[in-house]
DNA sequence: ATTGAGAGTTGTATAACGCAACCTTGACGG
DNA sequence: CCGTCAAGGTTGCGTTATACAACTCTCAAT
């Protein structure tokens, strides 16, 4: 009973988290689909952010992320006005309720998450979070070389 | 420029793995769904699965998992037959060939893994290895228990 | 002026899913 | 025994998210 590879440990979490995100994808986003959250979020944190650069990010097709803003349009959480400086774009800005609505989803997966480590000596938790951000930093980077480098 | 709350930089981790999840799943699980590989890798770990466990296990509905096995059973990845003690379920077994599937994903997920954590010193592997375990792990508590106990 | 590329929209097909109706089997109480 | 009922599983059907392709519009470069 020697002790597992960590490598191993830490592939059988990321399914068992992968496993746990699909099931409480509707509890954690709430009224929102991940990628309406997603495309909310990086609007709000992006300053002029326009639907190609969403697509982008989220390896989406532009017909998928039209058809979503269009979708946050409607629901009065995303403004879309064309931008002034280059008519061919468009200005997105999340509006005064998105941003309530954003904050209400945050704080509630914010609760959960403190709840979940409620237990932990705070040094764990201060360690956990470093090394995390690391991990998926790494990741990101490992997954992105992946793609403009393809030297598979 | 104070140090931002752990729980936030975790809570920014989860989203952006999430989104990476996302957007690498196609590349991860190869020809499989993630909903075809966690199947195949349930009924591989488990001795003697039915299908219905696996619809409480993944929160799927019945009709889904029926067809997931059901391509599974046609690509000669999962084996139905039914049960000699219980006539009205199934005994579900994952053929030789799908268990050469899993390990060619397996080994692939692990060689990607070991690639972003290239770098890394083995103690903060072995470190973050556990920790994250025990994240997952309450992650999983907390909201199996939002379920069995509504007192939300 | 023409051409070409980039941003966005819309039409269409597909795949995954949930819900509901259904079939079969076995357990349990008259 | 026999009827009732719950549980495992399948199938029909509608919904939704998605990609792909064709299109329009605008701008920039030659």
């Amino acid at each position: 009973m020697d002790a597992p590879d960590p490598i191993d440990v830490i592939h059988d979490q990321i399914i068992r988290f992968s496993r746990n995100a699909r099931m409480w994808q509707h509890e954690m986003y709430g009224e929102l689909s991940f990628v309406a959250y997603a495309v909310l979020t990086f609007v709000a944190a992006s300053e002029c952010a326009h639907a190609a650069d969403l697509a982008a990010a989220y390896g989406l097709d532009k017909s998928t992320v039209s058809r979503q803003i269009g979708e946050l349009v409607g629901r009065e959480l995303l403004e879309r006005s064309p931008d002034p400086r280059h008519a061919r774009m468009q200005r997105l800005e999340v509006t005064t309720q998105g941003k309530r609505v954003l904050r209400a989803i945050r704080r509630r997966q914010r609760r959960g998450l403190a709840e979940s480590l409620a237990g932990w000596p705070p040094e764990d938790i201060e360690t956990f979070s470093t090394l995390f951000a690391r991990f998926v930093y790494h990741l990101d980077a490992a997954t992105h070389e992946a793609t403009t480098n393809p030297t598979h």
